[in-house]
DNA sequence: CTGTTAGCGCTTTCAA
DNA sequence: TTGAAAGCGCTAACAG
């Protein structure tokens, strides 16, 4: 159903109708259109008036003009999520998942990408709420972080008095590892994502904790840590690949890793999975279109979007709010990278 | 280098200075202190009363307040871009390229995801002006759009009054084409995007054209559209293999689709290059990384992002600008998924 | 039930 | 070289 603007010159942008034209068009003074407007609970108008004023905002077309709105009610109806980059997919999800949540709250999400945290000061008085997502933890926040503005961590946790909300990341690996043994793997390495990250880590640490739960032998020659990209993915696994003795199966931090670990061990000639199988934290619809399809877990990650909003939004309420692990089940998608160990 | 804050509870939002606070503390009128900190030309300081504001400002760490100033100036100081999912890499890119431009102008970019032109409403009086990234062009844009706000659209061409900046999608096909023809390849077949997008048509064009200009036949069996997806790609491609007559290479519309396209061949057992080659528009970091590693065109992504900042501040400006198509030479990446056909 | 008034924080004439 | 005053568009006491 194609609908065509008229090609038409758009008359030049004219300036948006003001309350005071509203008000005077409806006959009543400015102050009462506001409180119908508004629909002041406190005050009540005459029928009539009110539908009056009413019809002539619609028919004007009348939207508050935020900036006065802000400046007069010192809220934007505004968020704002900072995440180190949009090309990372699994911030889409959750962004996406917060974005929702925003929404049918009324607000606005403003998604900025670069995170670094001088940009927090650009965002004050634009903003009523900021979700800072995961960057370096070896940069640092300076103290004003959270000062000026409500501030919220997702997928990091610093210690000090800002709130956060994490992912049960422990879950996730948890079941790759349980997975990976059941098929009978004894001899598990792990391509971490990078030291200076919260979740890299955090993964590390579930991962072991797996491998000891099960009896499973830790080597360090088998966890391998690299940046969250394909490069980072592709290196580690090389560096694994090239110790005394290699493992038969390998936990991946990231589906971006976990590409790049498939490249590696195609470029070493381990045919996945016969020689090598890959279970990778994270699933996005990527996973299943590469060659062999990615054994996955998904993580619930638009829930924790949405509850972040939710928890941000008690902040901006002036109320506490208590560090969160997003508790929902994770979800292993078994495919075909992953299989028994050669004999 | 680990910076550590205390972990001492942070004191309770202490509310920003204002500008009345400099003021007052340096001994001068509010209006003063506004000049000097505005550097405003139009008057000159004494230079010790200067520095003095100047110091205060920065001992209390004074920032204005941004809602304040767009009432009174009517300028944010904020664009955005919209932009239809997050999960698009390409759309990082340019996005990337924005924000670069637009920090350097003094701006912030804030992206916007989900592109329902009404959200477009709701941005009024919070940004100067925003970017429209291409979204589906049978969903029209409603006549309001650009009125209230200036407004360019990204990636999409419309007739009417909106002005609009591409990427030439034509030189980046041509060249894929051209790439292949070199190799011997006769038969080629196209992966299209979706009939309903801008991009998609256009590069079908730029396909069907690269195809004439070196007298190789067209089929239209063998140009199939499907979603920007893998799914969309694998479908498509699916299409294609089932024709009468398979092609011998294969132009994908996108990094995305490529890769579901791979996919398909991979279940429909046909090697890729060896039985068919597989070439694709945009590159990604992801693109190499896949197996077989994609030849591919780099577009001039991040340019476009500038460029179209660029042209939006025109457009804020009051000053007329005139569609723009973006001529930056493509590059071809030329990798394994691409050789000549067999014989 | 509705109007008057003050003021959010800032810039910008206009005077001094 | 600086201060006084007005006002951006809106809401929220406070009167009436």
């Amino acid at each position: 159903m194609a609908r065509r603007r008229p090609s038409s010159k758009r008359e030049a942008t004219s300036p948006p109708p003001r309350l005071r034209e509203v008000a005077i068009e409806s006959g009543v003074d400015i102050s009462t259109a506001s409180r119908i407007l508004n629909n002041d609970p406190a005050q009540s108008a005459r029928p009539e008036t009110r539908e009056r004023v009413l019809e002539v905002a619609r028919r004007l077309q009348y939207k508050p003009n935020a900036a006065a709105l802000a400046l007069r009610t010192t809220k934007t109806n505004a968020l704002s999520i900072l995440i180190p980059s949009l090309a990372n997919v699994a911030y889409a999800e959750i962004t996406e998942g917060a974005r929702l949540r925003a929404e049918k709250e009324g607000y606005v999400l403003f998604v900025v990408s670069g995170t670094s945290e001088e940009r927090l000061t650009t965002l004050s008085g634009r903003i009523d709420g900021v979700l800072l997502a995961a960057s370096a933890t070896d940069v640092g926040l300076s103290p004003e972080v959270g000062t000026s503005i409500p501030t919220l961590l997702l997928n990091r946790r610093v210690e000090g008095p800002l709130n956060s909300i994490i992912i049960n990341d422990a879950a996730g690996i948890d079941m790759l590892v349980a997975h990976l043994a059941e098929l009978g793997h004894r001899h598990i390495g792990h391509i971490a994502g990078p030291s200076n990250t919260d979740t890299g880590p955090r993964r590390v640490d579930a991962f072991k904790n797996g491998l000891r739960q099960r009896g499973l032998p830790v080597r360090t020659q088998w966890i391998s840590a690299g940046e969250y990209s394909e490069e980072g993915g592709y290196e580690a696994t090389m560096r694994v690949l090239d110790a005394a003795k290699r493992p038969t199966a390998l936990v991946a931090s990231t589906v971006t890793t976990a590409i790049g670990a498939l490249a590696a061990l195609r470029d070493k000639n381990v045919a996945v999975p016969d020689e090598m199988s890959v279970a990778t934290y994270d699933d996005v619809p990527l996973a299943s279109f590469v060659t062999p399809p990615l054994t996955a877990v998904q993580m619930p990650l638009r829930e924790m979007g949405a509850r972040a909003v939710e928890m941000l939004l008690e902040l901006i309420a002036g109320r506490e709010v208590s560090n969160e692990v997003l508790d929902g089940t994770p979800k292993l998608m078994k495919r075909s990278s992953t299989a028994p160990p050669a004999q």
